[in-house]
DNA sequence: ATCAGGCGTGTAATCGATTCCACGAGGGGC
DNA sequence: GCCCCTCGTGGAATCGATTACACGCCTGAT
């Protein structure tokens, strides 16, 4: 493969004007610009990249470390923040945790030797030293989605609390009393936070959240059907179940399947993050959706201000409620709640 | 950050020893070998792997370039992409085409750039001067899921024209005789195969495909929503819509359910590709199923054997039916097609 | 006692770029 | 006519690793 040697040599000149037509330094004869294009054409040369960011000390790439590149809600996330950086001039190497920390740090720790410019992570668990150093250690970074309490890092996220207050009201309406959560991993803050939405927003109306309603879930299919099965041998098994994530969502719904019972007559099922598939379940998943690209987007922003020694902002997004017809209603001109189609 | 001579400093040796421990070179001695190792500890030092690569012209990275990663079944396969060369010490980039031949071309050329060791891709249209150049340039690169014909490249893939004979005959069994497919781009040898595997399968049976009956899509949900939009208002609509991949069947699902249709009595819908949803749409979809893991391994076991000079082996897997109601019957003991969940 | 050979180590070249510095030529102001 | 400044250019240092080569020391064979 060609190096900028042997451009400079079919060109007639030194490596270093090779390197400042390359660059679009100002200092260059129109007669050597000429000659070094044609020459770059004639050997179809392209700049390394790797020797250039050992120079440079930049390599003008984001690492993004997702929790589960199988689940479709990260997958829309690494999307957004792809084309966002596209946009600005850098590329995004994607680590998938699969849900599993060590997986996290052997990312983190590959991206970071790579010389990655920032980092973009979902922390799959409360408190990796791994990234705990790397965020000590002056690496740029933001969390996205999820994040760590007490590091001082640039949070972009989506607030779910109107959201789930909002899903609780109209539960209630339908006359749902017995209601139950899929939860997340403790360790994340998507995993606690959604529990607490859901019981702040039973205790308001004065409904309890017993244990044996809280199952303990991981983000992925399998928990949620363990978990769903757990409910419905209850003696007294809940009205209705919210998952905490669409993949868990999935899970309840073969527990739910497995039993032969019916949604939503038998018993009701909710879930946060919406996709597209949710409008062709049966019946239609009621979900709340996030606004996945405007918060790809505003990690990207507030990552490259940090790179590009600006001052980097954290940013809150609502996350909305979609009724649909899993829970006993069909979505109705009387609905406060119009779209039924997310905007993912 | 600390570099190697910051930890020959530390442990008062020279660079050459520090690397030969980092490296595992046996002519250390044991001494200078704990002084190093306790200087990579005290000062947290990681290997640049940027220089590292320069010197040593190898990356350990695997380029992958994917048609489109909001479609699950390559996320499916990027998953267990990585996951194989993780287990033999290589790291993946992805590259998301988007289906647009611009984007892929943009991904090839930065992946060749950062010098990774290798290719893998599933090329969006059926020439890239982009790929040909670099397969043509002596670049390791493997096909997996599509190809381009009459380059000298492995390709691994899943053979589906069994199975759409199986699909065929499962329909033409219940009574369907009006079939229409909505394809993917000519350009694409999955595209074009899948629609030369159904003519072939209904001539099988004596059926014809009108060109009416034949949609053009490009694997995006929006083209299977035009597409069954055009079936829907034809004189003689089709009994059953086979869409090539799992997006346009979700767009035809969305096309269908707008008119109002019920699927199957009204009209029939299967899919290439299977993906754990299908089993709790409205009705559940019978698909073909590929072995997605399989497909992943045996591409980077290829692209490995390419990378280290041992000779690649082309693999074609079969793809397999896995039927469901959306055609007009549920499984039953009697069906030769035991599984309802594929094996993703 | 001598010498060959192996072992542990350090010096320095190298990978392919960027960039500081110096230098020569040419032009304008005095 | 001389000086200074600007402009275009090239030489060489540099980034952080790997590795060929040389060197000194110790051991064991003769």
């Amino acid at each position: 493969m060609a190096s900028i040697k042997d451009v400079a040599a079919e060109a007639g000149v030194s490596v270093a004007t090779v390197s400042r037509v390359l660059n679009s330094h100002p200092s260059v004869s129109p007669d050597a610009r000429t000659r070094v294009l044609a020459a770059v054409d004639a050997l179809g040369y392209r700049p390394n990249a790797v020797a250039r960011s050992l120079r440079t000390d930049q390599t003008r790439t984001l690492g993004l470390v997702i929790s589960d590149v199988l689940n479709p809600y990260f997958t829309a996330l690494a999307r957004s923040v792809e084309e966002a950086a596209r946009a600005l001039g850098y590329s995004v190497i994607i680590g998938n945790a699969d849900e599993r920390p060590e997986l996290q740090d052997h990312h983190v720790r590959t991206l970071l030797d790579r010389r990655i410019d920032g980092l973009l992570v979902s922390p799959t668990d409360g408190g990796s030293p791994q990234i705990l150093d790397a965020a000590r250690g002056g690496t740029p970074m933001v969390f996205v989605d999820r994040w760590i309490p007490g590091v001082d890092v640039p949070v972009v996220r989506a607030d779910g609390c109107p959201a789930v207050r909002d899903l609780v009201g109209h539960l209630h309406r339908l006359g749902h009393r017995r209601l139950a959560i899929i939860a997340g991993p403790a360790a994340t803050t998507t995993g606690s936070e959604r529990v607490e939405a859901f019981r702040e927003a039973l205790r308001e109306h004065g409904l309890p959240l017993p244990d044996a309603y809280i199952g303990q879930g991981d983000f992925q299919a399998a928990s949620g059907r363990r978990a769903t099965v757990r409910f419905l041998s209850l003696p007294e098994p809940p009205d209705v179940v919210f998952a905490a994530d669409n993949l868990m969502a999935l899970g309840a719904l073969d527990a739910i399947r497995e039993r032969g019972l019916r949604v939503p007559q038998d018993i009701g099922l909710a879930a946060f993050d919406d996709i597209p598939w949710f409008v062709h379940t049966d019946p239609p998943l009621t979900a709340i959706a996030q606004p996945t690209g405007e918060l790809g987007r505003a990690a990207v922003r507030a990552l490259v201000d940090l790179i590009e020694g600006r001052p980097p902002q954290s940013v809150t997004l609502p996350a909305r409620l979609v009724v649909r017809r899993s829970c006993g209603e069909g979505p109705s001109s009387h609905s406060p709640y119009q779209s039924q189609r997310s905007n993912l």
